[in-house]
DNA sequence: CTTCCACAGGAAAAGCCGGGGT
DNA sequence: ACCCCGGCTTTTCCTGTGGAAG
């Protein structure tokens, strides 16, 4: 087959990676008062004193991290100036730490030189502090502030929670002024903290909303400027933007903008709309981003997204899904709990899963309907039928046909069903 | 210091049943 | 009177921990 030859881009993107995840732009807007809160919860820090320990919180894509990071740098700069302050900062992602033993070893081996870094189990819980406590004693600095991203991820296990905003009041550390800066995504983290934890952590909680349309045009315009060919970004005084552009036709910024503040708010969202937007005018070497490449990267990016969660679905919950399927094929949706029982009984069988009983996939079902992935219909038939609910897909029975067929667990039941329709014997 | 086991605590599942609307 | 929804309680399952034993 015949290659196109790779050649850099003329027309669209002049530069994409602005459009991309963790592009760092020189100004953050539409957080101000977020920024302005952050800022001033550090002060004590420029005056010497012990820092305040803090809670951000809010949804993904709005924001935090990257708050945070400019807030963190603009202190570093500043306190050059100044006498008697030396403020050390490091960040951590705990993504995928879920113990506060883990935070603590990598937080160890961050102070550490590469040669000294320590393994990442092995000590007891008690040590593991210590060796934390020494590290931070060590520090050539007044203050050191700790940045925990995505701590929602350590659960349950909030030891070190308590433990780091505590180390001066405990004297575990006394020549270093430690403060932790914690970022959460999950709203119910922060109330399953225990009481200890919830006291000491946060002095001060700065809550990011999400994104509306307008702010979310805003933020799209400052990154359009800079990524793509012949269009530019500029502010006004009212801290909007406007945009002048050869290449994105009228509409499109203000529907990814829309399309992102209906879904779920979040600036990465709508990044990824506009993005996959200009990849798809390029793909078809148009000169010009229109209105149809945003819905049609719209549909794609929420596609993704379906096809993801879908994609962790537990087994039981997938063969719901498949019972459903079984039926939307016979023509028999929207179909009531007990026909999809009936399906599922026999499915869970056929590949050897345990047969769970009628009220757990009810819960099931409701689950996937809170997800989004069916739509509930309630009726009511009184004395001659009573009341029961009818399930039918929400999202399109294709693509769920298709995920389902990607998990090794459920491929069996496809496999044979695509020789034979037997299924339908009953 | 490792390995194994027992135990606890929490989460998922099962079981129970009153209620709601027609 | 029909039917099953959904809150509530009980049971079962699972995981992680700490302590004892090798």
């Amino acid at each position: 087959m015949g290659l196109e030859p790779f050649s850099p881009d003329s027309t669209i993107f002049r530069d994409e990676s602005v459009l991309r995840d963790g592009y760092q732009p020189a100004r953050l807007i539409e957080r101000d008062t977020e920024l302005e809160q952050y800022q001033s919860a550090l002060k004590p820090v420029i005056n010497g004193a012990p820092p305040k320990n803090l809670f951000l919180y809010g949804q993904t894509g709005v924001g935090k991290t990257l708050s945070s990071r400019m807030v963190v740098e603009r202190l570093i700069e500043d306190q050059q100036n100044i006498d008697g302050v030396d403020v050390q900062v490091i960040e951590l992602n705990c993504k995928s730490l879920n113990s506060s033993y883990q935070v603590a070893a990598n937080l160890i081996n961050q102070f550490r030189p590469p040669t000294e870094q320590i393994k990442p189990t092995g000590y007891p819980s008690g040590m593991i502090y210590n060796m934390l406590f020494d590290e931070l004693e060590a520090l050539d600095a007044t203050h050191c502030l700790i940045v925990l991203d995505e701590i929602d991820a350590i659960g349950n296990d909030d030891d070190i929670l308590y433990k780091l905003p505590r180390a001066n009041d405990n004297e575990n550390v006394e020549d270093t002024l430690v403060g932790v800066i914690g970022i959460s995504n999950d709203f119910t983290f922060r109330d399953n903290l225990s009481a200890r934890v919830k006291d000491s952590l946060a002095d001060e909680e700065i809550h990011f909303p999400p994104y509306d349309a307008n702010e979310l045009g805003n933020i799209l315009k400052q990154r359009a400027g800079e990524a793509f060919h012949d269009t530019s970004a500029q502010r006004l005084d009212d801290g909007s933007y406007e945009l002048q552009s050869d290449i994105l036709e009228g509409d499109v910024i203000s529907l990814c903008a829309a399309f992102a503040a209906q879904d779920s708010g979040s600036a990465r969202q709508a990044l990824k709309r506009l993005y996959k937007a200009g990849d798809l005018a390029r793909d078809e070497e148009s000169d010009v981003i229109t209105e149809a490449h945003v819905r049609q990267a719209d549909e794609i990016v929420e596609r993704d997204k379906v096809r993801d969660e879908l994609t962790r679905l537990p087994t039981q919950s997938k063969l719901t899904l498949y019972s459903l399927l079984l039926l939307e094929r016979e023509d028999e949706t929207p179909s009531k709990r007990n026909r999809i029982y009936e399906r599922y009984v026999m499915a869970a069988k056929r590949i050897d899963a345990d047969v769970r009983t009628d009220r757990t996939i009810h819960d099931r079902l409701s689950q996937l309907t809170l997800k989004g992935f069916l739509d509930v219909d309630e009726q009511n038939k009184g004395p001659k039928g009573g009341s029961y609910y009818e399930y039918e897909f929400s999202i399109r029975a294709d693509l769920a046909q298709e995920v389902l067929q990607e998990d090794e667990r459920l491929a069996e039941l496809f496999a044979t069903d695509e020789t034979s329709t037997t299924l339908d014997s009953f």
